[in-house]
DNA sequence: GACACCATACCACATTCAGGGGAGTCCGCC
DNA sequence: GGCGGACTCCCCTGAATGTGGTATGGTGTC
């Protein structure tokens, strides 16, 4: 965060459609040495027309614009300039958008509640030619391969539900009928609250945030990313 | 680097056949607020003997081992502590070698010629849940999700699904990936709340009561109620 | 034109789910 | 004989879901 004092500063595009959220990064930005903000955009198209005239060196873009998704538009930017750092910024680590977003073309990728220093480094790391990831982005990715690792065998629900304990196992193949977590309790004999602290463990383990997403993997369906 | 003062140091693990660098590496840990080198192995048996007894915190891998290769020890590894993290070091930025160990179950992957300072904290932040990644390997990562653009789609939706809409059956099918409502509402670009009514005209035709059973029947498991 | 149907959208209320704690028993293993 | 893992149970909070009603514009049909 140091250096660069005298050379020239990294040219950032923003994307973000808060307008209050967009001036605070365009502060912070021109208020950095070695940066500045180059544009602010508040959505999709408006940001295509712009940088494709205004060449930045990096682009800062939130993930959910009106209109226009920020994974089409990091598609469509990179159609046009396909060396320019894309960073995102969300709110959510969600595994889905995150995939979405790299598989878009996106360089980076930030939560939001990153704090200041972070971003900017972040902006001189892209910049750089690396790939910025905030911390649990970095362990989602990771874990997608480890994930992509037991997938060929597809020994349908063997081998997705091994490290789940005998019970974790049971209480899996009543919600996987579609089950209430009442009707799992009576069903197995145990209480609500001991279905739902199996249920937790057993998302920890298959790395989801819902039942949906705990019966497609049983199913061996492996949803949608 | 300079937080856990007071803290238990973070227990180190090392695995790297190298005499010298092995040696280097344990002395510049105990020297290092917060960190420990607990044990430190010439190969893969040994280090899995070990590691098996003495549950470090952290291990810091060599890839290229004598004998047993790094990312064949990884997999045993995680077999007997899948929660232990694991950081790989290599000369090499190659790219089969970075997957291979990625799908093996490292958690990230530095190059050797990292330094001290990045290298303490590749580990507090492996520690921290993070997937710390050298530079040039996280841009390697992040470009194969851009090559690997394309989606194994097995939708095979004929059954039950006929007295539905066009539109009902869009928003079913993304549903059925395990999509939220309002991620639903952003991808096929209309309300949270028009996701919800067709969502109810949906359950209705199909004779359900949650998405869950919806689902089921989508995928033609038909589920046991 | 009246009518049915579809897609869109909003409000309100109750229930369910998801994630964060903590905590006690039992059992096996070093 | 302590320690960890599995299983059991409880509390709290906040988000997501399920169900009821209502409404507008478009489209096609009789």
């Amino acid at each position: 965060m140091n250096r660069l004092k005298a050379k020239k500063p990294i040219q950032v595009a923003l994307v973000e459609d808060d307008p209050l959220l967009r001036a605070n990064l365009a502060a912070m930005l021109n208020s950095s040495d070695g940066f500045h903000c180059q544009a602010a955009y508040a959505d999709g198209p408006a940001a295509l027309r712009g940088i494709r005239a205004s060449r930045p060196d990096v682009v800062l873009m939130d993930i959910n614009l009106p209109g226009m998704p920020g994974t089409d538009c990091v598609r469509q930017l990179k159609e046009l300039a396909p060396q320019l750092p894309v960073l995102m910024l969300t709110v959510y680590d969600d595994s889905k958008q995150i995939f979405k977003s790299l598989m878009s073309g996106a360089t980076g990728y930030l939560l939001k509640r990153t704090s200041r220093d972070k971003l900017l480094e972040a902006i001189l790391e892209v910049h750089a030619g690396g790939a910025p990831m905030s911390r649990q982005v970095a362990r989602q990715v990771v874990q997608f391969f480890q994930k992509a690792d037991e997938m060929p065998v597809t020994t349908r629900n063997a081998s997705v539900v091994v490290n789940l304990t005998e019970r974790e196992k049971e209480v899996l193949a009543v919600l996987a009928k579609g089950y209430a977590y009442k009707e799992i309790a009576d069903q197995l004999k145990i209480s609500f609250e001991t279905v739902r602290t199996h249920l937790r463990t057993i998302y920890e383990k298959l790395h989801v945030h819902s039942r949906t997403e705990a019966v497609l993997k049983y199913h061996g369906h492996e949803g949608g990313r």
